[in-house]
DNA sequence: CGGACAAGCTGA
DNA sequence: CAGCTTGTCCGG
C-alpha cells in the first residue's frame, strides 16, 4: 500500500494566517505540489487552502484529515516565497498576496509551454512585419533612434535600472528587445512587463504577438503564464504573474500612482517586480520619464542623451498669473486665444485639466496676491479653525505661523477658490466656442479612502462624458475636466493646466514629483501616437500652464527637459523631515490603532520610534525599512479593525 | 471567517 | 432557570 504524504497548506479564510496539515489521497498525489489550490474542510466547513509545503513532518499529536479536492493550479513555488516576503515586507496578511498571485477562475491544465530556445516567430508565425526587424527599424529610424538604442541595451546590463526617457519616447522598440530576453533562457523563464493600466497592456500584448512572440496578458490568460516560456504583459497584479522563473523585467511608466496599492496591504509592484528580479537575477528595467525619489533608490539611473531628451518633451508655455487680478478667475488671456482658435480650425482638440475635487484651499495675501505657502516645505498653508485668532497652518508638515504675508507683510489673506463647476460654462462664454465637460470618475488619486476604478472605465457614471465616449468622440473641440481627461484622451493638440499651482501646492509629500507627473502625462498625450514632430525638432503639440509660480522648479524641470531637478530640490526636504526614502514610515489607523499602537511603542527597540495618536493614527518610523517590518511582525496584532500601511503613498 | 461554547443579563 | 445576547477562542 502506498505510504500517503503530508502537505502544510494555508486556508483562503480571513484572520485565519496558521497552516493546517492534511494528508495526500493517492488518487490527487500527482497533481498536488507547492502552490496547488486545494479543497479542504476546516474546522466543519469546506475552504480553499494553498499548498505551501510539501512532504511535511506532521505535527504530532493530531489526527489528519485527507485533501477533499485539487481546485487547480496556483503559483509557482518561487511566487509562493515571494508572497511569503511581500507579506512581511509589506506588513499583510500573506493570503491577500496569494490572491492576487492566483488565477481568477480555477485552472485545471496548463497549455504547452513555448519552446524559448527557438527564434521568435516559430510557434505562432508572424503575422505583421515579424520581430527582430521591428527593433532595428525603430532603431534605425533617426540619430535620435540610435542614442536610444544605446540606453536600451544599457537597460538589460543586469540588476535593477531606473531607464529615463523623455515622455514623446516610443517605449515600443524597448519592450522588444526585453522580450528578445527570452531567446537562451532556461525552459519555462518568461519576461513581465508591467503597464499602468489594462487597456495599454492589452494594446501592447496585441502588439507584440503581432510581431510572434508568445504573449499572456493577465489576468485572462493566467494559465499561459503558469506554463512560462512567453512575455507576460499586465498592470500592478502581474508583479505576481505565476511565471515559474524571470527572463527579464520591464515596469513601464514607473512613476505612475497605479503600481501602488491604496489598500493594505499597500504593496508597490515596482519595489515587487525589483526583489523577484533580483532573486532570479534577471535584469529589470524600470523606465521613467521622471523617476521619482523613491524609484532612483531602486537602482542606477540610465538616460538617454540631451538631445534625445530634449527633443522628447514637448514646448511647455508658461502662462504667469501673478500679475492678474485673483477676481479675473481661471482663464487667461493667453488662454481664451488659444481656445478661439482651436475653434476656428476644425480637427484641433484642447483639453482642460482642473483637479477640483479634494483640493487644497488656497490663499493669498489680500494686498499682493503672494501665495501663503510654508518656509519650511513649501506646502500650501490653510487657516487655523480658531476664528479668535488665526494663523496660518502648514496642511503638509504642520509648522504654524502667524497671518502674515512673507512677501509685502500685510496682514489679510484671500481665499482663492479657483476650479468651480462653472469652468466650462466660463470658458464657453469667454471664448465662444463649445466646450464639453468630463467629469466620469475621479481622477486617479481620488480623495483619501476613495477607491481607483479597477480599469479606469467607469461605464456607469452620469454625464456628457459618456455620451461621447460611446460615439468615440469628444462632443467638443475643447474639453474640461479633471486629469482623468488625461489618462483617457488618446492625442490632442494642446493641454492646459488651469489651475497648475493646487498641483505644486497640493497638501501631499509628493505633490512636486506628481505635478512633475502630470507635466509628463500631457506631453505624451500632445506628441500623440505618432509621435510626429514640429518644426523645432521637438515633440509636436503643446502644453499650457497656467501659475503664478512660474520659477518653481517642476516647471524649470520641464522647460528644461530635465526632470532631475525636481527629485534634487525635494531630496534635502525629505532628508531634512527624515521621510521615505530617508527613513522607513509605517501608518497604523482603524478601531483598534490605539491598542497595537501601545503595544508597538511597549515592544519598539531604540531605533523605531512610535508615535501617536493624532486623531487616531499612530506612525512607525524606523532608519531600515527591516527594522521597521520586524517590529510590526512580532507584535500581536490585537482584535478589531486594523489598517497598516507600510511606505504609504501619502503622508 | 464562522461555529462552539462560556459567561452575563433578563423576566416570570 | 430557560432563553437570549455578547464575547472569546480556535480550526489539522
Amino acid at each position: 500500500m502506498p505510504i500517503e504524504r503530508v502537505v502544510r497548506v494555508l486556508p483562503d479564510v480571513a484572520a485565519v494566517r496558521k497552516t493546517f496539515d492534511y494528508t495526500v489521497p493517492v488518487s490527487l498525489d500527482d497533481r498536488v505540489r507547492v502552490g496547488t489550490q486545494v479543497r479542504v474542510v476546516l474546522h466543519g466547513r469546506r475552504v480553499i487552502a494553498w499548498v505551501v509545503e510539501e512532504d511535511v513532518a506532521p505535527r504530532p499529536g493530531v489526527t489528519l484529515r485527507p485533501i477533499e479536492a485539487v481546485r487547480g493550479w496556483g503559483p509557482p513555488p518561487s511566487v509562493m516565497l515571494l508572497a511569503q516576503w511581500a507579506a512581511w515586507w509589506w506588513a499583510g496578511p500573506v493570503v491577500a498576496f496569494l490572491k492576487a498571485a492566483s488565477a481568477p477562475r480555477s485552472v485545471a491544465a496548463l497549455p504547452p509551454t513555448p519552446a524559448t530556445s527557438r527564434a521568435a516567430g516559430d510557434g505562432r508565425r508572424a503575422q505583421a512585419s515579424g520581430g527582430a526587424p521591428l527593433v532595428r527599424s525603430a532603431f534605425s529610424l533617426s540619430d535620435t533612434g540610435i542614442l536610444l538604442g544605446e540606453t536600451f541595451d544599457e537597460a538589460f546590463s543586469g540588476g535593477t535600472v531606473v531607464v529615463r526617457l523623455a515622455p514623446a519616447v516610443d517605449l515600443y522598440p524597448l519592450v522588444m528587445a526585453g522580450a528578445g530576453l527570452l531567446e537562451g533562457a532556461p525552459q519555462g523563464a518568461g519576461v513581465l512587463v508591467l503597464v499602468p493600466e489594462h487597456d495599454r497592456a492589452g494594446r501592447l500584448a496585441a502588439r507584440l504577438s503581432g510581431s510572434g512572440r508568445p504573449v499572456a496578458l493577465l489576468p485572462e490568460d493566467w494559465s499561459v503564464a503558469r506554463a512560462g516560456g512567453c512575455v507576460v504583459v499586465g498592470t500592478r497584479t502581474a508583479a505576481l504573474a505565476p511565471l515559474p522563473r524571470l527572463a527579464g523585467a520591464l515596469v513601464l511608466d514607473a512613476h505612475d500612482e497605479g503600481y501602488h496599492e491604496q489598500r493594505a496591504p499597500t504593496w508597490c509592484a515596482w519595489e515587487l517586480v525589483a526583489e523577484r528580479a533580483r532573486r532570479d537575477a534577471a535584469p529589470c528595467a524600470l523606465v521613467s520619464s521622471c523617476p521619482t525619489l523613491d524609484l532612483l533608490g531602486a537602482g542606477r539611473l540610465v538616460r538617454s542623451s540631451r538631445r534625445a531628451e530634449r527633443e522628447g518633451w514637448p514646448a511647455l508655455e508658461i502662462v504667469d498669473r501673478r500679475g492678474d487680478d485673483p477676481r479675473t478667475g481661471l482663464f487667461s488671456e493667453r488662454l481664451v486665444s488659444l481656445v478661439r482658435s482651436a475653434g476656428e480650425r476644425p480637427g484641433r482638440r484642447v483639453l482642460c485639466v482642473l483637479n477640483r475635487t479634494g483640493r487644497a484651499r488656497l490663499l493669498a495675501c489680500a494686498s499682493c496676491f503672494e501665495l501663503a505657502r510654508c518656509e519650511r516645505c513649501s506646502g500650501a498653508l490653510e487657516l487655523t479653525e480658531d476664528a479668535a485668532a488665526p494663523r496660518l497652518r502648514c496642511r503638509r508638515c504642520g509648522a504654524q505661523r502667524p497671518v502674515v504675508c512673507a512677501r509685502c507683510g500685510a496682514g489679510r489673506m484671500r481665499v482663492l477658490r479657483v476650479g468651480v463647476s462653472r469652468a466650462r460654462e466660463e470658458l464657453e462664454a469667454l471664448a465662444g466656442v463649445a466646450v464639453a465637460e468630463v467629469w466620469g470618475t475621479a481622477g486617479r488619486r481620488a480623495a483619501s479612502g476613495a477607491q481607483r476604478p479597477s480599469d479606469g472605465a467607469d461605464v456607469s457614471a452620469p454625464g456628457p462624458w459618456n455620451a461621447h465616449r460611446s460615439r468615440g468622440e469628444f462632443g467638443a473641440a475643447v474639453v474640461v475636466g479633471t486629469e482623468a481627461v488625461l489618462h483617457r484622451a488618446e492625442e490632442a493638440d494642446a493641454v492646459v493646466f488651469l489651475d497648475f499651482d493646487a498641483e505644486l501646492l497640493a497638501p501631499r509629500m509628493r505633490a512636486a514629483e506628481e505635478a512633475l507627473t502630470l507635466l509628463a502625462r500631457a506631453s505624451r498625450v500632445v506628441a500623440g501616437s505618432t509621435g510626429s514632430r514640429g518644426p523645432s525638432g521637438r515633440a509636436s503639440g503643446q502644453v499650457l500652464v497656467q501659475t503664478r509660480m512660474p520659477g518653481h522648479e517642476v516647471l524649470a524641470a520641464a522647460v528644461s527637459a530635465d526632470p532631475g531637478r525636481v527629485s534634487e530640490a525635494e531630496r534635502p526636504v525629505r532628508q531634512a523631515l527624515r521621510l521615505p526614502p530617508f527613513s522607513a514610515l509605517a501608518v497604523v489607523s482603524g478601531a483598534a490603532a490605539d491598542a497595537y499602537g501601545e503595544a508597538l511603542r511597549e515592544a519598539a527597540p531604540r531605533s523605531v520610534e512610535v508615535s501617536g495618536p493624532v486623531d487616531g493614527r499612530w506612525s512607525v518610523r524606523a532608519e531600515r525599512r527591516s527594522e521597521l517590518c520586524a517590529l510590526l511582525a512580532d507584535v500581536r496584532r490585537p482584535s478589531g479593525r486594523l489598517r497598516v500601511e507600510v511606505d504609504p503613498v501619502r503622508v
